[in-house]
DNA sequence: TAGCGATATGTTCTGATGAACATATCGTCG
DNA sequence: CGACGATATGTTCATCAGAACATATCGCTA
């Protein structure tokens, strides 16, 4: 029985939305100091990563992150105070979310349907989506 | 300043998830008994709105909803007992949600940057996205 | 038994999203 | 000053989800 996994996005009405893609963008740009290196992480294009950025930046009246142009090691992002509370608000209300699922949604988890020939027998493997 | 709508879905491994798309179909199949009118109702096509069906009765080893062609009427689909469980759950779990957002996110909500010209003060009126 | 309204399901078209590619620009350091 | 590495941003291409369209089928009812 595996628990459930709420995916989520947090809207602030008309244009101004937080999901797990950009969190996890910031968190990585926390970690290297690099938008281009975290869109590498991530496996998001160059643009996307900035793209997310700019649309975060432009939904509340402060920045989340500030980026460097040239400069030693060619520039950098790093975020901002209000990036890092951003981050934290988001992360804590994930965890209590998936603690609360776990909870609520446990009569209905366990009566979900295997996914064909997962009963410790092992079936032959179908593979889904080969890439 | 308006409250966060938080969007989310629930994972059940592999492929058995719910949203608001199929909870909300099956809240109109609870209203209309039929699935087609429901599809109506949700601005769906019939096709889209079998499908979501199809895959939640997939999901689970229980049916969500029951089908019959034919008949007076010429059929119609009513939730199962199990249904309307998952329905239930699901909306407990939503308003849960709403009113821990609303608190978690206080601090973060304060900060959204405002449509351009929300403010009181009517400006010129820019039209975006213009359909 | 013919007709109606709803379910069932295949096929095709289309709009949106992201990937990929291509440059331009910036500022420090060697 | 020239090169380098990262940000900034436009353009084009591929991919996929959903819409739209098209039938087939079912079984009560008139």
């Amino acid at each position: 029985m595996q628990l459930p996994d709420v995916r989520f996005r947090v809207d602030f009405g008309r244009d101004a939305a937080v999901g797990p893609g950009k969190i996890a963008l910031l968190e990585q740009i926390a970690r290297g100091g690099s938008l281009s290196q975290a869109g590498r992480d991530l496996h998001m294009s160059y643009r996307r990563a900035w793209q997310l950025l700019q649309s975060l930046n432009g939904s509340f009246v402060e920045s989340v992150a500030v980026t460097a142009r040239g400069g030693r090691g060619g520039g950098g992002a790093t975020l901002t105070a209000f990036g890092r509370q951003l981050v934290r608000v988001y992360r804590e209300f994930d965890a209590e979310i998936q603690a609360r699922a776990a909870r609520r949604f446990r009569p209905i988890a366990r009566r979900t349907r295997k996914p064909a020939g997962a009963r410790g027998k092992r079936a032959s493997v179908r593979r889904l989506k080969p890439r």
